[in-house]
RNA sequence: CGGGAUGUGGUGUAACGGCUAACAUGCUCGCUUUGGGAGCGAGAGACUCCGAGUUCGAAUCUCGGCAUCCCGACCA
């Protein structure tokens, strides 16, 4: 793309009402627009983001067998009733909204109901099962505090994948199979380093649950982790016996205590909405079973903003490669015709490539590439070409050095 | 939902109860400039969040509302 035609601009100054970094940086280099606390809306480069990172994600599920859907936001009363989760009494951060006849409906705030009660069309036997699917889509929670930039919002994204299985054994074999899965997706999103599977409490269907927690200033959760065996507890969760059960050090000061965000969890679900719903099966005997289910969720949103805030520096946001609004920024400085010809030839390899081909001046240029983040700059200007090639710099790099044009070939490949 | 704070051109800030609400940045035009957010000049851009009140006089004080941020509670 060239920059000449992109219509947000950078600032130089974020707004006074934005205090988290992620939020700031992301606004200041053109990525998000807030329409009011806790709802952001994504600009073109902020979107490019989103969707890389959400094309990770699905990749890795599809690898796992899981298969991608949609579900609506607009929720019927009657099936949240049967899992007493539509009282406000029970969950109060409900959207709720009317029809014009007066129907009440709800605005997801999550789907556990809606997908179970889906699959009821679809599971009669043992032989259906065990199944996988997951939708990446918005959430509408009506939180009391939205904070922390985009990443605690009123209207987020979550990828959520439900697992359908026969019996707990089955059940776990995927659930197991998630814990990798999860890491290999935040590992190729940069932050496998810093991301630790972490014990939490399982709330009433099971005893233990998984969350994956990232390393983060931002963060709202304290964890503690084992540098042994790489696996951290929630400091909420912190008691006699999950030590226990875990083996974790019982002295709390060696361990390793951090600040984190929450960017997945893996739930064993049980029976509570299969049998709620009706999600039944017949079991080799011919005897009726529920469905055993999990859901497993990632924050898309927050998981930019996370990135935005443990690579960013003084300089504007760094992006990881693999979720890059650009692999190569192209700076052309009064040296449009070369600059234009390198941008061909990349973006016929198939490279995504930003030209900055503005009339702006290098300073600006420069500003605006460190801000915005890309993985590789690429200046080409008199001076460069006097040297014989192009002036090529990382961003995560201080220093510059001159690539010829030839060179070229063998770099930036996803 | 409890507690605290703040609302002034697009953005960031200033202004004692008293002149035509100031400065910077961004934007427009002209000239000059061209390797780290250029210089000079000329412009456009504000019912000072909304509504009441106090006062001869309110951006400024009081009350109410709305909005935003922070701490806490909540986070299925």
């Amino acid at each position: 793309m060239k920059q000449s035609q992109l219509f947000t601009k950078t600032r130089k100054e974020a707004p006074a009402d934005e205090t988290a970094k992620n939020a700031q940086l992301l606004i200041r280099a053109g990525f998000v627009h807030k329409e009011m606390a806790g709802v952001y809306s994504f600009l073109p480069l902020g979107w490019r983001v989103f969707n890389n990172i959400s094309n990770i994600i699905r990749d890795e599920l599809n690898k796992s067998g899981a298969l991608e859907m949609h579900m609506s936001t607009l929720q019927e009363k009657e099936k949240w009733q049967k899992t007493d989760r539509w009282s406000d009494d029970v969950v109060d951060n409900w959207f709720k909204t009317k029809l014009v006849n007066g129907t009440e409906l709800g605005l997801a705030f999550t789907h556990e109901e809606d997908i179970a009660n889906i699959m009821t069309n679809f599971v009669s036997s043992y032989k259906d099962l065990p199944f996988y699917a997951y939708h990446i889509q918005n959430k509408l929670r009506n939180e009391s505090r939205a904070k922390s930039g985009v990443m605690r919002g009123r209207e987020f994204y979550m990828k959520d994948s439900y697992s359908f299985s026969k019996d707990k054994q089955q059940h776990e074999e995927y659930y197991e199979k998630m814990k990798d899965v999860y890491m290999n997706i935040f590992t190729r999103l940069g932050i496998g380093e810093q991301t630790f599977i972490t014990v939490s409490n399982g709330g009433s269907f099971s005893k233990y649950s998984y969350e994956f927690q990232t390393v983060c200033d931002a963060g709202e959760d304290v964890i503690y982790i084992d540098e042994k065996s790489g696996l951290a507890i929630n400091a909420d969760d912190w008691n006699d016996e999950t030590v226990a059960d875990f083996g974790f050090e019982t002295d709390k000061s060696k361990l390793r205590e951090e600040k984190s965000a929450e960017v997945g969890d893996i739930y064993s679900l049980g029976t509570k909405y299969s049998e709620a719903l009706g999600l039944m099966f017949n079991d080799e005997e011919g005897k009726s079973q529920p469905v055993v289910m999990g859901s497993y969720g990632i924050g898309v949103n927050r998981l930019l903003g996370v990135l935005a805030e443990v690579f960013g520096d003084e300089n504007g946001l760094v992006w990881p490669e693999s979720v890059a609004p650009f692999q190569v920024h192209i700076i052309s400085i009064n040296e449009d015709e070369k600059a234009i010809g390198l941008y061909n030839e990349l973006v016929k390899r198939g490279v995504d490539v930003l030209l900055d081909d503005r009339d702006a001046r290098p300073g600006q240029k420069f500003a605006d590439s460190d801000l915005i983040g890309i993985p590789h700059r690429i200046t080409i200007s008199s001076r460069s070409l006097e040297n014989g090639g192009y002036e090529y710099k990382k961003r995560t790099e201080d220093e510059s050095k001159i690539i010829l044009p030839e060179e070229f070939n063998s770099m930036f490949t996803r």
